[in-house]
DNA sequence: TGAACATATGCTAATATATTCATATGAATA
DNA sequence: TATTCATATGAATATATTAGCATATGTTCA
């Protein structure tokens, strides 16, 4: 049940609208993009990813750690390396559509 | 045929990916979120998107432009009004996605 | 256990972005 | 045509975000 006062669009709280456009911002720059669809092939470690997207490590590091809060992807160790991968179905689904609004 | 040096990760270009992510800074953003979940409903005029996601005058027009700008949303003038409505299909799945995602 | 390797993290500067205010434009009508 | 109403826009400010540097952490292996 809705808190008084609290601001409502249709059935979404202002909190939830929020938590959506957080994660489209995770969405919304490029080499985030660029991690997520560097992983559409499988998990990779950083070394991978940093070599895929061509940027430093340092800078992969942080989005991984973004990409990770927000749940789009998950991490297993392997011995010195860190594997990352999808972690949620609708990734695909949404970069998907991405594609295809901007391809028309 | 890309060209030589370009940036590619598989299909992609570089520019194709910087591409999607400006679409989805589209979604980043609250009250652009707002006013495209409250066109969901169909086509409204600006002091009507105004009412319902309780943001002033100013700061609608410009996220319109923006949205108008990012071929999301069209308008047509009717009088003194002016009239948004959702231009593009994937508008709705890609936010039903995101609810998805949010709502786990 | 200490050197080498892979990854993460705190901090900072540069850049991008959103909101607000003031005002401009454009349409309707008295 | 002067006024009012609806919307758009430019400029300024405030805030958020990113990349890179330096360094820390955690793992392996000699």
């Amino acid at each position: 049940m809705p808190k008084k006062n609290e601001y409502i669009l249709k059935d979404m709280s202002e909190e939830e609208l929020l938590d959506l456009a957080d994660l489209f911002k995770m969405f919304a720059d490029s080499t985030r993009i660029k991690i997520l669809y560097d992983l559409f092939d499988g998990e990779k470690n950083v070394s991978e990813i940093c070599e895929d997207i061509e940027m430093n490590q340092s800078a992969v590091s942080h989005q991984l750690k973004a990409l990770k809060t927000a749940k789009l992807i998950k991490s297993r160790r392997a011995g010195k390396a860190i594997y990352y991968s999808l972690d949620d179905d609708h990734v695909k689904t949404i970069i998907a559509m991405g594609k295809e609004h901007i391809e028309e």
